[in-house]
DNA sequence: TTCATACTTCGATGGTAATCGAAGCATCGA
DNA sequence: TCGATGCTTCGATTACCATCGAAGTATGAA
């Protein structure tokens, strides 16, 4: 009939809130199962299941089996970055699953963003590495400088690594509480996992909040200057 | 129950292929009628009607009142920005609303999105833009330098007049096309009027097309050399 | 006033899909 | 081999909503 994308068809994986729950879910980085995404969305192993094999089937997620287990994540970077997006525009429009509540100032402070760090640390440690001539912008696209490779070699980062993965290594990630980008890409990843690695930061249980201790806070104050 | 934006409402909205197809046409950037909506999307006008109030319930889109029509249009430029960003998306995932046929290639060359310029020239366009230092860029945000108003003013874009909106001046957009970022923002829709105005291009009938003259691709190859 | 056009509202219908109970399949531990 | 756990498949039910005909409202033209 027309010409261009079909965006009907995602908007209807995500439009029903069993499904957009246990997307939400996923947006923790962490694969889940069948089981705890029933339990995150509120009905029943078998709807679950039933609506897992359709947002498989979508290209949303990907699974793999574990023994008698089945891990359900997010299929690619690009989906987390996709659902980002929309709940940038959502909370600009006031539409949440519920009022604010004591739970939000740590969740804006720092979370993950599927594998990332997100939050107004997440923003803050992009905005530092622009600043420092570590990360070049150029358009929606970032680029480390040799300035940025030498550091995060130093930090114990391995680049060539990084490299190896098909993944670009930058990102931008437009981030729903600040509206600005913060980082994503390999690079975002492996930051956060070095920040968890070294016990500056810990991940909340069954939350996407992130908890930096005292010594991470100056750590990271440090590292990623305002 | 859990914290955070609620995707799964606009993604409902989205997800009904008549309301989906009635929001690609609006992506034209022309405000349109029930009637001609209910055409684009294959339904009556009753049904139509049922889901115009829907969307604009939804905040998606705004209407006014002229005479004894009633014209629809995206409610803000966010909106454009983010169907556009799903458009994105599903395109990457194969995800057509059929093959691509003859007037793919046109589409793909120059085209509105919103209201401002896409596609190949699009795209073009805001590399230049940078590339002259008349834009500047940081992080997903984009500024506008003394030079590039300068520029712009001698072009006959009264500066003063873009800034008086609430809406940013520059901003990028993600161009499902080309996979890379074009300029939105009052100066994307400034500069998008200008070429029409100038008769440099033309918007093809019932159709996101725009057709540049010769005079006007000459015209723009000078303007915004690669 | 009268008729025509543009659109909304109401009401009834039908189809689709979410839901869950029950049964089936696979894996693991003993 | 047996039972327990994790998950899928099947089938039946239910609820929602897209759809359209018919009637109602508003604007404009004659």
């Amino acid at each position: 009939m027309k010409e261009g994308p079909d965006i009907a068809l995602i908007g209807s994986l995500i439009g029903d809130p069993a499904r957009a729950n246990m997307l939400t879910a996923l947006m923790g980085g962490r694969a889940l199962t069948p089981t705890e995404l029933a339990g995150h969305a509120g009905i029943t192993l078998q709807t679950a299941s039933s609506h897992l094999a359709k947002l498989e089937a979508g290209g949303l997620l990907s699974q793999r089996k574990q023994g008698r287990h089945r891990y359900y994540q997010l299929a690619e970077d690009e989906v987390g970055l996709m659902l980002e997006n929309l709940m940038g525009f959502a909370a600009s429009r006031g539409m949440n699953r519920h009022r604010p509540g004591p739970k939000d100032p740590a969740l804006r402070k720092a979370r993950v963003c599927y594998n990332h760090l997100a939050g107004d640390y997440g923003v803050r440690m992009l905005d530092s590495l622009i600043a420092a001539k570590q990360i070049e912008v150029a358009g929606d696209d970032l680029a480390l400088t040799d300035a940025g490779q030498v550091r995060i070699e130093a930090l114990g980062i391995n680049y060539s690594s990084l490299k190896k993965s098909r993944r670009p290594i930058c990102r931008t990630c437009l981030d729903w509480s600040e509206r600005r980008s913060h980082l994503a890409g390999t690079l975002g990843e492996a930051l956060l996992a070095l920040f968890i690695d070294k016990g500056w930061a810990k991940r909340e249980n069954d939350s996407r909040i992130i908890r930096f201790t005292d010594s991470g806070e100056k750590a990271f104050s440090n590292l990623f200057p305002q």
